[in-house]
DNA sequence: GAGATTTATGAAACCGTTTACATCCGCACC
DNA sequence: GGTGCGGATGTAAACGGTTTCATAAATCTC
């Protein structure tokens, strides 16, 4: 394929000159800027991003290291960051599965020179040390980081608080047995989830020991799996905090096929405030995680920090995560038919959406 | 940061050594390697990879360039894609929202020389001047290719015959007035389940044109809509096929929200099978496009060429899509609450799971 | 019309690697 | 004890751009 020499040539002038019609550099004439596209075009000049690269140590890509790529949360999340990529006109570099910290030095180590800054969601046990010798060479922004590591530039959601805001309602509906279905052992998000639950308990009076807690993995079939053990407990709980919405779901088909009446016998929250959730019968009520501008505000922040160094440096966003209520806890007894539920688009997570009859956002 | 000169200094050999150190050359003695890794180490050394991509002419990188990122389908063919990536130690640089012939160049150009091959799902109105460009410089592997695109080296989800089975399936069943709700336009999955809908309606005597069809975006609350809007045609069909899953969960919701009973007063058949598809109420008899698939063959697809050039060039992959029955159309009365569901991780197409109670896969 | 200034262009260094080729060295072989 | 050989290493030329600096030409200034 043709390269800058050949256009060069074939145009009579020097590759300098060549550059610097790419480059709208102004100091050409538009004789000449004109010969040299036009020759350009003849041979379909593409330039090479990777020499381009070496010269000016700029890539226009960011690298993106996820542990995993499975279910709307993460697909969410690289829609935000791809929404302001797009919108910066860069690239983005993607790569999941990292387990343990050698994993993710190779991942970034394997990426530097062909990113200008680094968006990771590590997992748990990313030493800190791991974490600094990114840092040195590479702007980084964290998602969702552990407590362990000095969280400088990250964003995050706050998991913590939305249980806790969960648990809180069911408790002020009276609510005394309790029981919660977890997220996969050791993913961080579920252990926030878990501690914003037993904290809600403790707060009340109860032992959060005494609480029905039973495993899950983030998927369907194990919220259907919780859902046909919880009815078997006796007391049965009258009342259950589901880690996240896709469990919910199994959680919910599982009531339905065993005749157990939502919210009548039994109240439901999830945690994530997926698509679907305004969707489901009954509707369900959720806190809402908003992974769209979770991935946003980091992809926001790593361009700042590539455009303007030491600027903004250090900051440190958290998300609010708040409780949708809906009709799964049985809050709003009522519920007509209108298409009540529009989701935004946009990295909004307030915007009480009250249509009718649908819900309604509290804090 | 530390270069391969600094290291080569350090160690007292040249850099011609320390390349070869790390790329495992043998032809290096024992102590030389040791004391290069050692330097190495202490500083921290990390090759550059815009510079070795730049000599090698290899990125070990595919481009991913898809239309949209929006719901679960891309993010199943994203992890389909990660999944042989990951295996083959590529990386992946990600684009999305490629609207016309222009900015599909554009994306494909700013890759040039950062990526090995590019995997493309264009939308429709690419040109074969577009492809040929781009095929010129890249090997390029497409992702359901308009018909008017060369299709060598590509992989499709069969939507028509899918589409197909589907209707069919209704019109077995003895429905008379059966409607669609339709994806987004100009969206050619959209598209090729309307002709297949029309086709299966045509070869059974029907007209096309006498059906009832909604229009949709592929998002729940224009299925929503849409339901609200088909409990009101006079004649009332009696069964619809909704082009994908998630516009179905509303069309359900607004089903139950009116007291429309599934699958006794209409039956729901809708398309991707969806995660969540065998946990609703009814659970969904929908047909399965198997994202995951598409993205796995594609990767793979692309890696062979990229490591074979010429070897299978110009092949093309036709990926089945297939109904599977569960309760929403009416085929089996009968429900029983078992956990029926188990979706397989891999790029399974077949599969009859026929657990107990919970639907069978129909060809 | 000569010097000063501006504008357009080219020559060449440089970015950080890989790799073809040259060199040096030790050792076996006849 | 040369000769040949193979293994370890170094030298230097790529790779394909960008950018600094020099230079030539054109324009301005008085």
């Amino acid at each position: 394929m043709a390269t800058i020499r050949d256009v060069a040539r074939e145009a009579g002038v020097s590759i300098a000159t060549v550059s610097r019609v790419f480059n709208s550099s102004s100091l050409v004439s538009e004789d000449t800027a004109e010969r040299v596209m036009q020759v350009a075009a003849r041979f379909d000049y593409w330039p090479n991003g990777a020499a381009q690269s070496l010269t000016t140590n700029r890539t226009n890509t960011i690298g993106v290291l996820l542990p995993d790529l499975f279910g709307e949360f993460y697909s969410e999340v690289i829609r935000g960051i791809d929404s302001v990529v797009q919108l910066e006109s860069y690239q983005m570099m993607l790569s999941s599965s990292h387990a343990d910290n050698e994993e993710i030095l190779m991942a970034a180590r394997s990426m530097l020179g062909r990113i200008d800054g680094l968006l990771m969601m590590a997992p748990d046990d990313a030493s800190a040390e791991t974490v600094n010798r990114i840092r040195r060479r590479l702007p980084l922004v964290l998602l969702n980081p552990a407590t362990s590591v000095d969280p400088n530039g990250s964003v995050s959601i706050d998991n913590f608080s939305g249980a806790l805001q969960a648990v809180n309602h069911l408790l002020g509906m009276g609510h005394r047995h309790i029981a919660m279905v977890c997220g996969p052992e050791g993913n961080r998000d579920a252990n926030e989830r878990l501690r914003g639950f037993n904290q809600a308990l403790s707060a009340a009076g109860h032992d959060p020991a005494d609480a029905v807690v039973l495993p899950g993995d983030f998927r369907e079939s194990s919220g259907f799996s919780a859902g046909v053990a919880l009815v078997k407990c006796t007391p049965r709980p009258t009342a259950v905090f589901v880690a996240n919405d896709s469990m919910a779901v199994g959680l919910l088909a599982a009531c339905a096929g065993l005749g157990i009446d939502v919210p009548g016998d039994l109240s439901v929250v999830g945690f994530d405030d997926v698509d679907i959730a305004g969707y489901l019968r009954p509707p369900l009520t959720t806190v809402r995680a908003d992974a769209f501008a979770l991935g946003h505000s980091a992809a926001q922040m790593m361009i700042n920090e590539i455009q303007a160094p030491e600027d903004g440096a250090g900051k440190n966003i958290l998300l609010p995560a708040t409780l949708k209520i809906r009709r799964s806890c049985g809050a709003k007894p009522n519920w007509k038919v209108t298409d009540g539920e529009k989701k935004s688009m946009t990295a909004n997570q307030q915007g009480a959406k009250g249509l009718p009859g649908n819900g309604r956002t509290e804090q």
